[in-house]
DNA sequence: AATGAATGTTTAAACGATTAAACAGATGTG
DNA sequence: CACATCTGTTTAATCGTTTAAACATTCATT
């Protein structure tokens, strides 16, 4: 391990102004402005628009964004706000919104929640300090209040994964229902019979639907809906909560034959534990999990998983904001999206 | 698929500013100011001070940080600059880095350079306007220019994962030659004759480095070294050059009996090809790769893998770019940490 | 020639904070 | 009592832009 530290003095090069370019061309700094924006081009003599230009060309001007941002009232910024930047999942919506932001001249500032509503306000308050003109958030557990109060503010922003049944707010999420049924039903179909769901003990909104989804589909495939088949973790101790899961479902006397997990943290503590019980998949046990990794196809198992449509939803989403922004209005847009099942081994 | 949209018009909250206290409280913006960012202390009387600190606290006064900024020339926000924040590697600095950031009271915006040079130019541009204090960037093959000038301007940043050798610049890596040399070395006990490469076609340090350390390990081995044994790989068709590379290298006559790819992507890909040739790891073929996953070891075979030191590289580095912004020195600090090998059963 | 319109440019006030400098009144000092 | 010092507060400039309004010419029209 080699470190090395010293310090040198920095250099600070000057920076050009909108003043430098207007000295330099002999007019005045709203000239040069106006000229620079196309504004008044019809008054503006061509000439001395030109000459602006070049000059602004070779000195390199480079407008400064917070005095832009500060006279204008638009920071061209949105805030994102995931669960964890380090989940592949917030992190690949991430990089969509990212691309999407660009295109129309947007940047992205982003925080992680971990979850936690205290960690979402203050994200949340830190991100309005810095006026961002707007928000994507993946909502968490108990915050309808604090969303609810961006509305009441004006704060425009769209929710994704995440949403609120009885509001207006806007969001793009998936059809969470309608994506367990599915995957239960074709649990059922390859001759499951008792199945069984690891979910996040919660009120948000998508994952009451998933359990309600995985429900549905037991009743209608005339299978055992039992509440003791269903185990709900906490999200401060997912992994040993999942363990503990898996041991209780699948060391019973009669053991479940086929498990659903709600998300790609929980299957991922999931199979290890199964693993480590030597319990083979999909032999002893079929497996479907919500999420796609790129290599849940490399699994022990590879993984039958429902793929959500990440780049409609990060698209959408950041589509509806900036236009919501630039139109001035506030949007509602509510949009659940079709998930695909992917079936791979570990449900065959 | 449900999608329901409709428009309302915005009713935006009247946002408190320092002029809002200094009314209520009947004094000017100024001892207002003073008061809240605790200077002048032993000026200003006692009750005044409390009731503009009453009434900022009644009033919920939230400080806009662009005009604070403006003011400051500081605006306490750094651009990360990584390769894809989608890629597990990128997002996981990028959460060490956001706490790192948020704990001395940062924000931080992000982007994706897509290890392509154009882009990282203009994601400094971009980031430069908008006033960005410093950067923390992965950079790009090539990118030594780019780098040089925004040392020349004094703009502060440190890097992470890649560096220039020759350079003064600022970085936090691994030792590189190193940790591939301990992960050829470990194939080489396990009695591994021919072990390959994969790795990109590049010029970028940090890769010619590893390649640099499994020709010294092989060398020091007693093994064949042959160019032939290192397939590079373009960044543009990653995925079915790699497929090209596992196939030289493993249908020849006398195919290579160990593989150590150069990063997780490589070896994800390279995975999928060896298990759609049906190539058995680890007993033809051992496996070792750097960068790590929290699913690696789910993986068919559990993956040997050089782990990097992610936290420790990203709070050294946010630490040091922190640091010297606040003293004002550009600063000098080149470290290279240990990376571990992780051993798993791809390489027994 | 007088008036109005068109053309080209500048002035100056914002945006919302910070802060050096000025100011006014109280208090202390020789 | 004159002067300096201390205390508490305000004034006004500033950060780097934008932009309404004012200004000055020139041109066209009657």
């Amino acid at each position: 391990m080699k470190i090395c530290t010293t310090f040198a003095s920095v250099k600070p090069k000057k920076k050009i102004l909108l003043k430098d370019i207007a000295q330099e061309v002999g007019v005045s700094t709203a000239l040069v402005s106006y000229v620079l924006n196309n504004q008044k081009e019809n008054r503006i003599s061509k000439e001395v628009a030109d000459k602006i230009r070049k000059v602004a060309k070779e000195l390199n001007y480079q407008p400064n964004q917070i005095a832009k941002s500060l006279k204008m009232q638009k920071t061209h910024t949105i805030g994102l706000i995931v669960a964890d930047i380090a989940n592949p999942f917030s992190s690949q919506l991430a990089r969509i919104i990212e691309d999407e932001a660009k295109k129309k001249g947007y940047t992205v500032i982003f925080g992680s929640s971990d979850e936690n509503i205290e960690k979402l306000q203050g994200l949340i308050n830190v991100l309005l300090n810095r006026q961002v003109d707007g928000f994507i958030i993946a909502a968490v557990d108990q915050s309808e209040a604090e969303i609810e109060q961006l509305d009441t503010n004006g704060v425009p922003f769209v929710l994704i994964d995440r949403y609120f049944p009885d509001k207006h707010f806007p969001y793009v999420a998936i059809d969470n229902y309608g994506a367990a049924f599915t995957a239960v039903s074709h649990l059922a179909n390859r001759g499951r019979k008792k199945i069984g769901l690891i979910t996040y003990e919660t009120s948000l909104f998508h994952l009451l639907e998933r359990k309600r989804g995985y429900q549905a589909a037991l009743l209608h495939e005339n299978l055992e809906s039992d509440i003791h088949l269903v185990h709900e973790v906490t999200i401060d101790y997912t992994q040993q909560d999942v363990k503990q899961g898996i041991r209780r479902l699948l060391l019973a006397e009669s053991p479940v034959d086929a498990l659903l997990f709600g998300s790609n943290t929980l299957a991922m503590y999931g199979l290890k534990a199964i693993r480590d019980l030597n319990i083979s998949i999909p032999e002893q046990v079929a497996v479907v999990t919500f999420d796609e990794t790129d290599t849940h196809n490399l699994f022990y198992v590879s993984l039958t998983y429902i793929k959500q449509p990440l780049a409609e939803i990060g698209k959408q989403a950041t589509e509806a904001l900036l236009k919501g922004l630039q139109e001035q209005k506030s949007l509602t847009l509510q949009v659940n999206l079709n998930a695909e099942l992917v079936v791979q081994k570990s449900s065959m």
